[in-house]
DNA sequence: TTTATATATGAATGATTGCTCATATATTCA
DNA sequence: TGAATATATGAGCAATCATTCATATATAAA
């Protein structure tokens, strides 16, 4: 009786579950990088510093907007470590914390363009 | 003089990044990707459904949730066609729509994890 | 057909969030 | 030192969101 098996599999599937489903500790670093990417300001930061570092100003005015709203975002992005900042002269220059995530950052989105009808 | 380089090459970067910048329209797809990936529950919802497909009943259970709010979560995801749904009996069977995505999805939580200290 | 079960859905609510405005801090230049 | 420039930060606000509660819909069982 496959459809039997089928069942008894689901099963044992479904109760594994119940104890192998990460905790929420465990999980909340993952969710965090992934809300830091859901923002369009956030990830329009990241592409921009994926080409060169940039002080806050020349992303504030790359992006076309207000210099605070850009140093909000940066410091959410500081934060998750996911961009760090040195001064050079009187501006403060920030850059991709770690070229590993941009890395995944744009194979993603690739992925994504890639399969662009399954969206 | 070196130093002089560096900045001319900056400052190229910088106009042609204006430029580049992706259009809304051709990000947003992908920010509501990560949009979704940046909630725990969905989190969870998917981690899940990478195992078996499950009916929106087993998902409450095993994440001991709310049928209600499982089952919002479902409609967001089934919206960005990351799951897909059929009826198997009396149930409404869910499961992920394209292997594609949870590869990426588990590819980034490892590369996060390999990565803790960092963040 | 009536009853029970599984899922979906709309309204309400509290929490989170992204932006703006005003202002504080810090560095450079005169 | 004092003025100008660059960045950071806190409060306030409107918008978004995840959950709950009540209820509607749809299928299966009796």
């Amino acid at each position: 009786m496959p459809e039997q098996n089928f069942e008894v599999e689901h099963q044992n599937a479904l109760h594994n579950l119940k104890q192998n489903i990460p905790n929420d500790d465990d999980l909340e670093a993952m969710v965090n990088i992934f809300k830091a990417f859901g923002d369009m300001t956030r990830v329009k930061i990241i592409l921009a510093l994926a080409e060169t570092p940039l002080s806050v100003g020349e992303i504030a005015d790359t992006l076309d907007m207000s210099q605070s709203s850009i140093s909000h975002q940066l410091s959410i992005l500081k934060q998750l470590n996911l961009v760090s900042n040195a001064r050079r002269g009187r501006n403060i220059h920030y850059r991709l914390s770690d070229q590993h995530i941009i890395t995944i950052f744009k194979q993603t989105k690739e992925h994504i363009i890639e399969d662009e009808n399954d969206f």
